[in-house]
DNA sequence: ACCTGAACACCGTTCAAGT
DNA sequence: ACCTGAACACCGTTCAAGT
């Protein structure tokens, strides 16, 4: 488990070894067992010594969900890459976000659950390079003219369905693939110019 | 507070009153203050009392969310009642829905949040009466094909927008406003015929 | 049939004390 | 500077006992 200065009373990198632990847990578990407490049981560290790292459960939990969207800049940009023209790169960008949400729920769940204002630097900081990279796409799609108006109406789109799948929110009759084959053409559709 | 019997030692309806302190405290303190036992506080009784009507918290939480769902369906019918058209109808239906989200956050994330089955009759039911309503609305705005799929897409969009705005997911830049009549027209938009 | 009170195993947070 | 152990006020759930 620890790597350096197994025996030593200090651990040496206890917030990462936290985020970590939190991860493993969220993967495994789910949520309902991501506890701070659980988190220093997997550490190996007693349940006060977070304490000096991470102010509260909060701040824990903003700093795991930003590990969640730096993978999910991943997964995304990984999907564009595999497509030729702006449209198809947008669709590709959706189905890879619905493909992670689906994959991880627990995660995602997490990164978008706390109504908080999450004042984390980490998650701030993957935020804004998720949201770049989404204005980016809707740029080279439909043109610069109300990019952020057009960005969020595909953002809610795409975490909308995630979101009501994950939680189970639609009637077991709906058929999801056709639902998401329709919202792959819709996406381009409702930020073109119009008809 | 108690309408009848007051004085005796059993409640009459504990079931009921055990929902409506839960809206209450929702209302008032938000997610984080529903619990079960400040539910029983709140009713004035024992914890352990509402052992007897719900076997565990997320079968109160599952009702109290189906009273949520209720509400919900009445907003909409409301907003889709002022407009003549299927099209004005339907973009007043996606207006009343962002407005019930955030106008009331806490209880409509307790109506998405939880990602257990849920086997609450009440919230079953209610959860249809829903989707009916919404299936009802995308029929008479776009036709009878596909209906389930159109669906699907049209609440993705608007609760996706309504979760982002609610949990502050989308960065302080965006014309939450400018968005929201973007959203209106590519309501309509994603499920008409293709052009 | 319905409710109480005590008990159990959890939780987050605080704080003196140790290294 | 970082961690532990005990303590505090919560939580959901269980169960004998009361009415």
């Amino acid at each position: 488990m620890k790597k350096k200065s197994a025996k030593s009373y200090h651990h040496g990198d206890l917030r990462e070894a936290l985020v970590t632990a939190g991860r493993a847990i969220l993967e495994k578990d789910g949520m309902g067992a991501l506890t701070l407490r659980a988190c220093a049981r997997r550490a190996g560290v007693s349940h006060a010594a977070p304490q000096h790292h991470f102010a509260t459960v909060a701040d824990l939990l903003a700093d795991i969900a930003a590990t969640g969207f730096e993978d999910f800049v991943t997964a995304l940009d990984k999907g564009a890459s595999r497509e030729a023209t702006p449209a198809a790169k947008l669709m590709a960008m959706g189905r890879s976000y619905v493909a992670f949400a689906q994959t991880r729920p627990a995660i995602y769940q997490l990164m978008f659950a706390a109504p908080a204002p999450l004042k984390s630097e980490r998650l701030q900081k993957a935020m804004t390079a998720a949201w770049n990279q989404l204005i980016g796409g809707v740029t080279a799609a439909a043109g610069p003219e109300n990019v952020s108006a057009k960005a969020t109406l595909v953002w809610s789109m795409v975490h909308g369905f995630a979101m009501l799948t994950i939680v189970r929110r639609l009637p077991p009759t709906v058929d999801e693939t056709a639902a998401l084959d329709l919202m792959s053409e819709g996406l381009s559709r409702a930020i073109e110019g119009r008809a």
